[in-house]
DNA sequence: TCACAAAATCACATAAATTATGTTGATATA
DNA sequence: TATATCAACATAATTTATGTGATTTTGTGA
């Protein structure tokens, strides 16, 4: 089953995009600072400072902090971002991109979770999302080695949250390693919730080997996959295969692909 | 060894000691208001406002707050405290009991740790207070199944945090059950640090079932283990035996206790 | 190398938002 | 029926965000 959710949600996020270069908050503006940084690559600070018509220093402010946090690096008369040749960055930055996208997929995902349900979630910003739409669903288990969503579930009643520890990974900002294998290899879940940076021809890649084994802890260890992939990742690839999507029994989506790079009803296809 | 930590530090801590009853923040009164009703068992309300200077309203506000997170319970006038035969309370009310010998405690247990090491850190609030100063030894490895721990080591440098992994316990703060034991039985520690609420005779003791098999876990996945515990805990026991003394390298304590439990200069003495 | 203009930074002032407390009056309770 | 509780609003205190102007740094071209 491919689900594609194209629809446009009336949403905060929208939102704040029509509002752009207007009277906006604090974060709102360093929102759509990283907004520009990543369409632009570079932003100039009297611009900035023109466009959201605050003072050059809070302009100064906003970017000293975003590089503070690691998303941007100031340059004389404003700031740069370096993606580099890869498309991976810190999930610091992918928690910024694209929420829209994000939370219509974490809908479209939500409605395949009963309450009851043992579900696992893996790493990254998407599954941060959908986790903390979770408790909408209770009473649950949750399996999870994501940092973010252990901290949103853990006072939840009627969740129960089963972290699956490892090495703390910043990057990530999850746990990984053998000790979350070893963990993932002695539980079951009836629904994984898989993301994936990357997707082309009939496979899943992921650029770290880590990630990528948790992931595919996880798929073993629950009776359905599904996964979830932005359709900007469409066409990519990465050292390490993931998966093959027919491993999975549905793939979320938030846009039509430009290439047909999978079967239309089913995950099961042949190339 | 055994290390009674009782000099008097001037500490933060102790400081608001002195000026409980004047003017304090609400954090403070709030703390003041669970000391009073430890000792005490029930609390006046009127006397409450007398005794730190506010409206009736706030101190309202403030049993309100304290009763929602469970802390306490409301009456009539006041409000109680049902510590009821056990001892043994939830660690939101362990959290804010004698920060002072706890502080004393960590800095002990501290001197143990060299950088370069790799530590185990049980659950508990003394324990969390102990890994909130670890950074101070980095570089370090850090393994633990305790939440407060987890947050406060994921994003410090030169950290290596191992997240144990398991069932959430709101109550405990941590992570518990298979998962954890399982990932404890395949890593290996330099040095752990075991906090108990219930030492006598020669042996610690703790109620929970799952709490006391993690703290085996690591005693034993540990070179060497340090037991922590405030003298208050002297002569109680619980419904299962977590360890002998014996098993302890180290133990640290916060004062001479009343009877003499232990043997003075070595964990390995006979009874 | 030097001067110098633009940019960055610092220290402090002001403004905005948040949080804590107090007051009053209506309602509930022993 | 006096007293306690609670809700709603007003005020005060605190924190956070922004702005301003003086001072320092930095890149640039003579």
């Amino acid at each position: 089953m491919l689900i594609y959710v194209s629809g446009c949600y009336n949403t905060i996020a929208s939102n704040r995009n029509r509002l752009k270069g207007c009277d906006v908050k604090r974060d709102e503006r360093r929102q759509a600072i990283m907004d520009l940084l990543i369409e632009a690559r570079a932003v100039d600070l009297d611009d900035l400072a023109g466009r959201f018509a605050v003072s050059k220093m809070t302009i100064h402010r906003d970017l000293d902090d975003l590089e503070q946090a690691g998303l941007l690096r100031k340059v004389r008369g404003g700031a740069t971002i370096e993606t580099g040749t890869q498309f991976e960055s810190d999930f610091r930055i992918r928690e910024l991109q694209d929420a829209d996208a994000k939370t219509r997929m974490a809908r479209a995902a939500l409605e395949l979770v009963e309450p009851g349900m043992t579900v696992m979630v893996n790493d990254g910003s998407m599954a941060a999302l959908l986790g903390a739409c979770l408790p909408d669903k209770a009473p649950l288990t949750v399996i999870t080695n994501n940092a973010a969503v252990i901290d949103r579930l853990k006072d939840v009643p009627r969740v129960t949250l089963i972290a699956l520890g490892g090495v703390f990974s910043a990057k990530f900002n999850g746990f990984f390693g053998v000790v979350t294998e070893a963990a993932l290899s002695r539980l079951r879940a009836d629904l994984a919730f898989i993301s994936t940076p990357a997707l082309a021809g009939l496979q899943a890649f992921h650029m770290d080997d880590a990630a990528m084994r948790a992931k595919r802890a996880m798929i073993s260890a629950a009776g359905r996959s599904v996964l979830l992939v932005n359709h900007r990742r469409f066409g990519r690839s990465a050292l390490h295969v993931l998966a093959d999507l027919a491993e999975f029994d549905s793939i979320i989506t938030d846009a039509t692909p430009h290439h047909r790079i999978a079967p239309r009803s089913t995950g099961r296809g042949s190339s």
